[in-house]
DNA sequence: TAAAATTAGATTGCGCGCAATATGATTTTG
DNA sequence: CAAAATCATATTGCGCGCAATCTAATTTTA
């Protein structure tokens, strides 16, 4: 009870600490965020979300997987994808089947709609790129860089030189 | 309709372009994800959400703000925030008031649980930091990064350097 | 082979995130 | 000063994202 002051530090916790922290985290939240309101509006004229595009974008790059599959890549559970998959598929981007030599599985296939909507992502891509402002050897770092903190948070391997 | 390989790349759209733009829109989507499963069974105990804690980081940063200067500053609207201070509040962590000089604004202050929050947020932070396993000088490259990233993306100031 | 265990998806409930709308309070205009 | 415009917040509806639960199909095991 013996702190009363409430900007930038309290007692015995360091400030930095706290910032980077903050940093950290809230800038992934805030990245997340803008690019998805960056391409919100270059989606929206093809009735697509964001996530729905990635699925599609998985799809571009392996056709005919299963709803488990696509978890595993995306990182997403049945609750998350089936109700997805299923506006898809309401919107003819997909076409989703039981396996017939496994029932309990559900093979999602790209109608010709969802494979030619890949053509249509050439200008999305553009218009995205354009709106990063950022030169390739800068998004590459970037997202190099991303995909490692994401492994480590995801395995749980440490480092042990963070602060 | 003379497409029919799936698989890395169709007629005219070179892979590459295709694979990094994915690569860096996943990567921001896979590391929000990642990051918010890394918070939760840390935040779990004591009741909040990873938006909801992110709310007490930036009112321990300064108390006392208005719905809209929170919003503001998260880039959130009262859409997203109304309900969520809702529960701040319910949880006992901050109180809502409505101002006596405009009452069309409300003002959010922590109360002493809120405030005590803040301590508990020191082993959280160093969990985090464990977690992501990266060097200090790491972790602040990547959030300047990203910050250059959102504002770009928010300002929609280009470069015209990109892909 | 019958029972138990495992597996793949679907469903439900809750909390964001956002657009659209509604409600009051304040300010601006006429 | 009264009507109109603006402003701050709340509410509603929809689509994720995730935990928990359910169902049906397959595999394991006894």
């Amino acid at each position: 009870m013996s702190d009363k002051r409430d900007e930038a530090e309290t007692n015995d916790i360091p400030a930095g600490l706290l910032a980077l922290d903050q940093q950290l985290c809230f800038a992934v939240y805030a990245a997340a965020h803008a690019l998805n309101r960056t391409y919100k509006p270059l989606l929206d004229p093809y009735g697509l979300t964001y996530p729905q595009y990635i699925v599609l974008m998985t799809l571009w790059e392996e056709d005919g997987r299963t709803v488990k599959a696509l978890g595993a890549t995306l990182g997403l559970d049945s609750g998350t994808l089936s109700p997805l998959l299923k506006r898809l598929e309401a919107a003819g981007f997909i076409h989703r089947a039981r396996d017939r030599s496994d029932e309990r599985q559900v093979l999602v296939t790209l109608t010709d709609k969802g494979r030619a909507m890949r053509h249509e992502a050439l200008s999305i891509r553009m218009e995205i790129g354009k709106a990063t402002g950022c030169s390739v050897e800068a998004l590459t770092a970037l997202t190099a860089e991303l995909q490692t903190l994401t492994r480590r948070l995801e395995t749980g391997e440490a480092h042990d030189d963070a602060a």
